[in-house]
DNA sequence: AATGAATGAGAATTCATTCAT
DNA sequence: AATGAATGAATTCTCATTCAT
């Protein structure tokens, strides 16, 4: 039973494959999925549209490799900085500074492509999905995070407040990236960091940095 | 230069726009803005293509419209919501509380039109200007609203306070309404509350109701 | 429920969807139904190929209207032919040429087109079906003319006695018109008429004409 | 000047070249010529498209081989049918059934590919072409079956009668296998047979089996 | 004013065939 | 000789929009 899109066994294919990707997600970040069509993905790519085709059942398959690859590098970049440094060292403000700033360079990765993303998110069942796998993973991450400074937290339903904290890190990052805020980013960043860190940390902690 | 779109003056004339209006919200929630044809709400609104072409002079426009009216209703119950009690008479939790509910009516409104929405903001230039615009109606309207007891609140920064605050709200509001959050919807809730509360106010306040 | 396809209210709409009709007819016949495209059907018929669309749901379908209407119309020259005169005041050999020649005549209607019927009655099952229905009728009106003649017949089994002699009929009416037989038509016409008298006709009755 | 396409001189290109003609006539069988491609009938026979193309220069070419090796074992299935007794000691329904069964059993070779077969017949000119020839082998073997009992026939037109025999023969069987007719398939045999009887032989002869 | 017929650019997709490796 | 990557013309079909009646 032979797959109906090629899979590249040579070198040459996997060129290819990736110089479609890399196109498309260009394109896909400029213009949109709806505003970019097939024929342009595979000229961006220097390839035929025959080629396309025969990478990619379609574009909306084409789309969803790109946006996993996406979510994966950005799921890669949270980890990597939640991860950054022993996380009960820190003092407060550090670790909400942190779970921000580890959020913030998730969505450094591809403003464009994150914008279309969302898009997507929300036009799209199969994106949705994934979407949703991922944020499950990201909050996971979060707990299993705040699990080790557990005896400095007020909270104790930490599931949901990983959930709501990542809610409004991530609306508010789309803010600033995506719907130009009217306030500049920093008043926004330090009232987001003073909101979480009240929320997640008892108060009698020495004021940290 | 009479305008190239009817404006129709007469109870007939405005009855058929108000119908493809109508049409136009139903199938966009429903199939989405790409996903819906002129045909296809012209039908639905018991109406000729010709018709609706001088009633609005494209899809677009058509949307823009209806996205319009959407958000109108939208801030209309905020602001409804919001003014009901006098804010000063109430407890912090009570006020938080009012606040989050406040925006959750907005988004029963049509949660497969609220969908859509953001698909589009997220999408167009547009669309999301004007959202931009709603969002900082509503964010003033949240600082008025704080304004009020501001004497109580440990925030100072009431506009940034106001944005973050609300776009914690929206998000976990999507994740429960769109995005089929996997916690339940109280939980979330009560820790959106317990956030929102913590955030904005001093501690010293007797535990209200 | 609106239709997906047109159903022409104005007389353009009639002959627009006649015209279209008449050109698939032609083209068909000419170059077979793989070999003529859309475009080509549109162009010939001297409308958009959004019409062509707006009128038939695709090829096929156009096909098959065209089809149905060949149909009729050589069910129609068949049963006229064959109801043209008394068949009782008849003699055997007058009858069994007015068999054959109902059967000719239907299929000069239209060579051209009558090959590629066979064509997609061989190849498709939708077509084969609508075939299949055609013969039985023509099957049925000829068990009905022989009924007739009843007590002339040494056959008793008139159905299958039918069935043979249509399939006789027309498998030799297309090597003739359509396999170019090697040998003259009016020798095999005449093997023809002469195997089908033979078989149902007793052969006691005087040597008619 | 060398071939375009590779004669194959070794055993392993025999295969392979057998291996292709054997994946085809499968897939043109199940699947038709137009509704068949290169890449699937090169997939199914194991082998790149490169060799594919390397064995036959196009689809077509592909298919008179297939179709050619078919009517060949057909018309040996045919002789060998009609030699396999001593004709002229036969009773004159046996060698009706003789004639009838050689018919059937060629039809049974491949029913799926001899419908194809009508296909490209009926579309194809140069199929036609080559199914003419057969046609005329076939009943230059009748003729000559025919003539070996001439003195019990009462048709004196041979190659007139042959024809016609075989019309009706072909068609029948066709629309017992093909196309589903709706009489029991020994009733049609039974009438054919006896049709074929009466137009062939002499009435003298003794009721013989 | 209303209707719906007509348009045609443009999008997705297929597949026979070639050719570099 | 063999492979399978690459090609791109060709085809089907959609849909926003215009315009004649």
């Amino acid at each position: 039973m032979s797959p109906k899109t090629r899979i590249p066994r040579q070198q040459r294919g996997i060129e290819t494959r990736d110089s479609i990707l890399a196109a498309a997600r260009e394109l896909f970040s400029a213009k949109g999925f709806h505003g970019t069509n097939s024929k342009e993905i595979a000229g961006r790519a220097g390839v035929s549209i025959g080629s396309f085709y025969s990478y990619f059942k379609n574009k909306k398959v084409l789309f969803m490799e790109v946006f996993k690859a996406y979510k994966q590098e950005q799921i890669i970049r949270i980890l990597r900085e939640q991860n950054r440094q022993r996380i009960e060292t820190l003092g407060r403000a550090t670790i909400v500074r942190a779970i921000i700033e580890s959020i913030l360079a998730a969505h450094d990765l591809s403003p464009g492509f994150d914008r279309e993303a969302m898009v997507m998110c929300y036009a799209d069942p199969e994106v949705k999905e994934y979407h949703g796998e991922i944020e499950r993973q990201i909050n996971a991450q979060l707990v299993e995070t705040l699990r080790q400074v557990e005896d400095r937290l007020r909270v104790t339903d930490l599931e949901a407040a990983a959930a709501v904290v990542s809610n409004a890190v991530v609306m508010t990052v789309h803010s600033i990236k995506i719907f130009d805020a009217p306030l500049p980013r920093d008043r926004l960043i330090d009232a987001l960091a003073e909101m979480i860190r009240r929320f997640l940390f008892k108060d009698s902690e020495a004021p940290a940095g």
